[in-house]
DNA sequence: CCTATGATGATTGTGAGA
DNA sequence: TCTCACAATCATCATAGG
């Protein structure tokens, strides 16, 4: 690794990526270089939830104590233009929302240039490493607030169609280093056409998509294609504008591929799992329904995407980690961090559904793991005595990860899209709770 | 009870053009 | 700076049929 700005722009043009990506490296290095004599370089401080506080181990009263911390925020408006990552002088404290750098790579993707390096506010610092995921495109001001609670990170915005042939907007926030960075291998095609080459043969010129929307919990009924099939037959060829306009926009809205001649399809859900980068058959099996299997799945991560972002540990942790995995779903970590070769020697699971903790204890089973699994099915049970226990028993964690639950903030919900504070996704809060808490006992205990 | 299906918009951001 | 058209989006609910 560790390329020359010849190499990588070498690199970048063998690959045909658009020169923005450079372009956007170099200002990201730039800005880092740049960093102000004193301080941590971070060019603000605000106030931040203590949430170390003595041996009173949270609920009630630091929930509350969170919630407080919370809306005194959203009144004070606060705000700080994070994503171009230019750091900001004190005259611009405006309420200035967070922006989604373009291209969203985060740092950096696999073969071109990287950011490498980055100051971390101290209180980031582990152990443990943690990384916590979520939907970019959440309603304003969701990632200034989970921002302001994971230790003032900047989040990592990445699309997963960077990794793999679907796209997947997602933003990350974690402590892990950024250097010496590698994909899993091999690395997956990035097109639909090559990854599905039976739709190759169907595929008519007039649908220009190479790459797949957003995987989602939810598929496109048989009734639909159908109708798409008949208006096809009953338009010319190639069919009218406002024909293709129609199929088109159904396509995009339902991630449909070409399977046959007018014949639309879904994507099955072995293609799913292969698109996320999940083993064949992994959510087969077991008593799980088709229809939830698309709604695991679509709650999952992109395994390509995570391991690239965890593969800094394989170095540094040859012996393997103890996880703590938190909303674990089907096991998107637990696949990721097995794939690169990194040794599970302990894995403290909380997942709720029944069927999601069959198929990672399958998959425990199936990939033979020497570790230990521990699956609990409630966040409300990681107490801190729960923690202490653990942390004495097992020697600590080394990475707590978690993706908590989107439902409240996806845009995909046409009910409930109450953002961070909605029922679900207001889980967040057990996320950080519990990661303060992993924090604080290691802390006392070395 | 389990499963599949069909109906159900709003909130964001973006880019062109006035 | 403003409008406006366009595009994307880890979903929920009631219901029918087994």
């Amino acid at each position: 690794m560790g390329f020359s700005p010849e190499e990588a722009a070498a690199a970048i043009d063998r690959c045909g990526v658009d020169s923005s990506v450079l372009e956007l490296a170099d200002s990201i290095h730039a800005a880092q270089m740049a960093e102000e004599p004193d301080g941590t370089g971070w060019g603000y401080s605000r106030p931040r939830f203590e949430a170390a506080e003595g041996s009173s181990y949270c609920s009630a009263r630091k929930k509350r104590r969170l919630m407080e911390e919370k809306r005194r925020l959203k009144r004070s408006c606060l705000s700080q233009r994070r994503g171009d990552y230019v750091k900001r002088s004190s005259m611009d404290f405006e309420d200035a929302p967070m922006v989604i750098p373009k291209p969203m790579i985060g740092f950096g993707l696999p073969y071109e240039k990287c950011i490498t390096r980055r100051t971390l506010p101290e209180a980031a610092i582990g152990p443990p490493y943690f990384y916590y995921e979520n939907v970019a495109l959440a309603p304003k001001g969701v990632w200034d607030t989970i921002s302001r609670f994971l230790y003032d990170i900047e989040p990592e915005f990445v699309d997963s169609k960077h990794f793999c042939a679907a796209a997947r907007k997602r933003a990350y926030i974690h402590n892990l280093p950024l250097e010496n960075r590698f994909p899993l291998l091999p690395i997956p095609a990035k097109t639909i056409q090559e990854v599905l080459p039976v739709t190759k043969r169907w595929w008519p010129k007039w649908d220009h998509r190479t790459q797949l929307n957003c995987l989602q919990t939810c598929i496109a009924s048989a009734k639909l294609t159908d109708r798409i099939r008949m208006a096809l037959e009953n338009s010319s060829d190639p069919p009218t504008p406002r024909v293709q306009e129609y199929v088109l926009a159904e396509c995009r809205k339902w991630n449909l591929v070409w399977v046959g001649h007018h014949k639309l399809a879904p994507l099955e859900p072995d293609e799913v799992e292969m698109l996320l980068g999940f083993p064949n058959n992994h959510t087969r099996g077991g008593g799980i329904s088709r229809t939830d299997r698309y709604k695991s799945l679509g709650n999952s991560f992109q395994v390509d995407t995570v391991a690239y972002h965890l593969s800094v540990l394989k170095r540094m942790f040859p012996n393997g980690i103890n996880l703590l995995s938190l909303f674990s779903g089907i096991g998107g970590a637990e696949v990721a961090i097995q794939k690169l070769g990194i040794n599970l020697n302990l894995v403290v699971s909380v997942e709720k559904s029944k069927i999601n903790r069959n198929i990672v204890r399958s998959w425990w089973e199936e990939t033979r793991q020497k570790g230990d699994l521990i699956d609990l099915d409630d966040v409300q049970q990681l107490n801190g005595d729960r923690l202490e226990s653990l942390i004495k028993r097992y020697g600590g964690f080394d990475l707590v990860i978690g993706g908590s639950p989107c439902n409240n903030l996806a845009g995909s919900n046409r009910h409930t899209r109450d953002g961070l504070e909605g029922q679900h996704s207001s889980l967040f809060y057990d996320y950080f709770r519990i990661l303060d808490l992993v924090k604080c006992i290691m802390g006392q205990s070395s």
